[in-house]
DNA sequence: TTAGGTTCAAGATGTTCA
DNA sequence: TGAACATCTTGAACCTAA
C-alpha cells in the first residue's frame, strides 16, 4: 500500500501521526506502530535483492508499501481513480486517476468557464455518470488537486512536437543506414576476400556522402542541440529539458527545423566520420524496426543454444571432405579490424548450425586459435556453467534409474561420432528449417 | 514524546513518513532511523557542532529513538539531501544531496533556462514536490551550492568511457591469460620435459596471437552507446545525457580532472606483458585479498571449461586418433585443473562457476568477437550439447516450479559479478558452502 | 569509500484514432 | 471520449577510478 497514494493528508496530532483518508476517515498511527511492513525493505535501499540477474530487475521501489504480496504492478493495480472510482493508471496531473479523467482534464481543464451543469451543480461523479456532466467532471478534478498548472502549454506542445519529429526523422535516418549496413555485411559473408573489400569501400562511399550532406547542417552552437545527439542517447538527452519555448532560443531551434524540406535527410549533422562505420550488427538493437536485421539475429539466436537440436544437428554434420581448415578471412565484418591473416586463426561465422558440425571441423582444424563472435562464446560459457541434473528417468524411455543426462548425451555422442544415426524425431525441424536448406556453414 | 512538541515537519517519504527536527536531521520513521545532516545541524545544535566540518558528524542524543548505532556508513547514514530533504548518499557536485537529486542535476543543470516553472517560481521542494516542478527544483540545487562545473564534460565522459572501456579488455584478457597459464602449468607437471616446454612455447605464443577483434559500431558523437540497446527493446532505454557540450569549456574541467580532455596520452594501456595482470583494479574486484586474488586465478583455470559432464563424455567424443593436433594444445579442459602446488591454494572444487567470470568480463566488453584456444572452444561445444534439464524445484529452496538449472545459473551469475554483491540471504549457502573454505567469492 | 557516470524500467505526459 | 500508443522523465541500482 501507498500511503501517498491513499490517503489526503498527513499531520501530527499528539504523539501520533495522523493520515486523512479519502473519505475522511482518520487512522492514527503512534510511534510503535510503525513498523508492521516487514518485507519493504528493499525500498530504503540499502540493500539490494539477493536474486536475480544483473539486469534482471530494477524496482522501483521507492514509493511502495509492499501489500505483502507480488513485487511489482501492485500498485497500479490497486489504484481508484480519485475522480470518478475507476480503474486508475496511476498521477496525472498531481492526482491518481483513470485514463479517461486524465485526458479529460488536459483538454478541459482550461475550458471550465464555458461548462455548466445542466442539473444542480452536485452531480455524482462516477464512472458512468462522468459523462452526464462535464461541469461537475471537472470540478471535482480541482478538487481532488488536479492542476491544470502542469498542463503542457501550447508552446511547450509545440516545441515537443517539433523535437519529436526531429527524432523521429533521425531514428529512420539511422535504421536506414543500418539497413545499407547490414546489408552489406550479409553481402559480404558470401563473397570472397575481394569483393568483401569492395562492398567495404562501397559503405565508405555512403558515408562520405552522408556527411557531405551533413556537412550543410554543421551549426556551430545549437543551444546544446549538438550533433552529440546523433545517435541513439538522443531520444532521452533531449527531453531532458522541459519544454517551455519562450526561454529557449528559438531562431536557431527554428532554423533548424527548419530546414528546406529537401534536405530533410540531413537535418542533424552526425560525425559519422570519427568512427569507423561499422554497425550494432553482430549485436542488434531491439528496437530496431528494420526486418533485414532481423534474420541473423534470429538465426545466431536459434544457433548459439541448439541444445535440442539433437537429431536434426547430425545430419548437418559436415563431411569429412569439408573444410579441414576453416577460412582464416573474416566474412563477417566490413571493415573495421579484423583477425590478423598472419596469425591463421579460424574465424567461426555466427550461423552455426550446430555444435557437432563446428566440433568436427574444429577437430580437424591444425589452428589453435579460434575467433568466435563474443555472443556465441558467451552463450556457450553460460551453457557450460550449469550445473549438472541428476534427475532419473521415470518414463521408461531410459533403463530405469539412469540419469537422464548422461543417457542424451550418450545417445548425442553416439550420433555425432558415427555419422547419421537414425534421427528418430522431429527430423527436419529446429534450427535447419530456420536456418534454410543450404549448408549455412563456410 | 510529543512528536509534534518537537518536530517541525512531516511528510510523506516514500512508504515511510519523515520527521525533520527542528536541527534539520530526519527521523524516517520506518526505518527507526535517525539522519543528520551536518551541515545544518549546527544551526540549532545544542552540542559541539564544529560548524559544519565536513565529517563532523554529531548526532543526537536527546530524544528517545535510537540512533541505530550501525557501524558501517556512518557518515552517509545521517544525511539529509540539501535539496529535497530526502536521505542523501552523500556529497554530489559540492553539495550533500540524495540520488535522484545528483542525478536531475546532471541532467539538468545545464538547462536552466528552458525551465519554467508552472507557478509563481516559490515552490517548496521536497521529497514528494521536487518532482512537480524543475526549475524550481534545480534552482535549489544551485541556491544550496552544487556546481554545474563539476559536471563531466562531453568530451571527458568520452574519454573515460574509453578507458574503461579498455581496462575492461585488458582485464578480461588477463582472465582469459590466466586460465590458459594455470591450465597449462599444471598439465606440464605430468609431461614429459620436451612436452613441458612445447607447451610454454604455446603460452607465449597465445600471448602474441590472443586477440580480441573490436568491432566498434559507428558512434558518431561517440558517445559509445548504440548497441547497448540490443539486450533490451529500447522503448526509452537510451543512455542519458545533457545537452550542455557548448557550456562546457574544457578549461573548467581541466582544472579538476587535472587532464586536457583531449589528451589521449591519459588513457591508460597497460601492458600485459610488463606488469603482472594482478593489481587488484584489474583482475579482481578492489577488496580482495592476495589470497583470494591467488584462488580466483585457480578458479579460471578451472574454470574455462571445468565441468561435471565433461569426464565421460570427453571419453567418448574424442577418440585418439582424432586429436592428432591436440596434444599441442593446452589441454585444458580434459583434466580438472588442480590448485598449483608451489601456491598452497587449497583444492578448488571444479564446480566453481569461474566461468562467470568470464561471462562476466565478455558481457561488459563491446568487443563483438573474441579469440580463444581452439580445445577451449570445443569442450564449451561439447558441454553445450547437453539437453537442458528442465526439472522444478520440489524442496521450496527456489520458489515453486522454477526450473532449478536456471536459478543455479542467476545465482552464480550474481555471484561471479566483479561488483561484490553482498548476497543478503543465506549468506554461506549455496555456492560458497561449494567453494570450500576460502573467501572464494565476495 | 567516495563521487563521478551509466543503465533500465516505471511513471507521466502527450497524441492518435475509432 | 477513452483506449492504445509513443515519447520523455525520474530515480534506484550499478559501475569505476581514485
Ligand atoms: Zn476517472
Ligand atoms: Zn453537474
Ligand atoms: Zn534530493
Ligand atoms: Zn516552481
Amino acid at each position: 500500500m501507498i500511503l501517498r497514494d491513499y490517503f489526503l493528508n498527513c499531520f501530527f496530532q499528539g504523539n501520533t501521526v495522523r493520515l486523512i483518508a479519502p473519505d475522511m476517515s482518520v487512522f492514527d498511527v503512534k510511534d510503535d506502530q510503525w513498523f508492521y511492513d516487514e518485507e519493504q525493505s528493499n525500498g530504503s535501499g540499502s540493500e539490494s535483492g539477493g536474486g536475480g540477474g544483473k539486469k534482471g530487475g530494477r524496482k522501483r521501489a521507492s514509493t511502495t508499501f509492499s501489500d505483502g504480496g507480488d513485487k511489482e504492478s501492485k500498485r497500479v493495480a490497486n489504484k481508484v481513480c480519485r475522480v470518478c472510482g475507476d480503474k486508475a493508471i496511476g498521477y496525472n496531473f498531481n492526482v491518481i486517476t483513470c485514463e479517461s479523467c486524465k485526458a479529460f482534464f488536459r483538454r478541459n481543464a482550461y475550458n471550465e468557464k464555458k461548462m455548466k451543469c445542466p442539473f444542480t451543480e452536485q452531480c455524482d461523479i462516477n464512472s458512468v455518470s462522468r459523462r452526464y456532466c462535464q461541469k461537475c467532471r471537472l470540478t471535482k478534478c480541482f478538487s481532488v488537486g488536479m492542476k491544470k498548472e502542469w498542463i503542457m502549454s501550447e508552446e511547450a506542445r509545440v516545441e515537443k512536437k517539433q523535437r519529436v519529429e526531429e527524432n523521429r526523422e533521425r531514428r529512420m535516418r539511422d535504421t536506414m543506414k543500418q539497413a545499407i549496413e547490414d546489408a552489406t555485411m550479409e553481402d559480404d559473408s558470401e563473397k570472397s576476400y575481394d569483393e568483401a573489400s569492395e562492398s567495404s569501400r562501397q559503405m565508405e562511399e555512403f558515408n562520405e556522402q552522408y556527411n557531405m550532406v551533413n556537412y550543410y547542417k554543421d551549426e556551430p552552437s545549437d543551444m546544446g542541440y549538438s550533433n552529440q545527439n546523433y545517435d541513439y542517447p538522443a531520444s532521452s538527452s533531449y527531453p531532458e529539458l522541459m519544454d517551455h519555448k519562450d526561454y529557449c532560443v528559438s531562431t536557431s531551434f527554428v532554423a533548424r527545423t527548419g530546414a528546406p524540406p529537401s534536405n530533410k535527410v540531413a537535418v542533424i549533422a552526425p560525425t559519422v566520420e570519427t568512427k569507423p562505420p561499422l554497425s550494432p550488427s553482430a549485436l542488434i538493437p531491439a528496437s530496431m524496426s528494420a526486418a533485414q536485421v532481423a534474420v541473423q539475429a534470429q538465426q545466431l539466436a536459434a544457433a548459439v543454444v541448439a541444445q535440442q537440436l539433437v537429431g536434426p544437428v547430425i545430419q548437418n554434420v559436415a563431411p569429412p571432405s569439408t573444410v579441414p581448415m576453416l577460412p582464416i578471412a573474416p566474412p563477417l565484418a566490413v571493415a573495421p579490424p579484423r583477425p590478423k591473416k598472419s596469425l591463421g586463426i579460424p574465424f567461426i561465422p555466427k550461423e552455426i548450425p550446430a555444435n557437432y558440425k563446428l566440433l568436427n571441423q574444429l577437430e580437424k582444424s591444425n589452428a589453435q586459435m579460434v575467433t568466435v563472435p563474443k555472443d556465441v562464446l558467451m552463450k556457450l560459457l553460460q551453457n557450460n556453467s550449469r550445473t549438472s541434473c541428476t534427475c532419473t528417468c521415470q518414463c521408461g524411455r531410459y533403463p530405469p534409474g539412469s540419469c537422464i543426462v548422461d543417457e542424451v548425451t550418450k545417445e548425442l555422442i553416439k550420433c555425432g561420432g558415427s555419422s547419421i544415426a537414425t534421427v528418430k524425431d522431429e527430423p527436419e525441424t529446429g534450427l535447419n528449417s530456420k536456418f534454410g536448406p543450404g549448408p549455412v556453414f563456410r
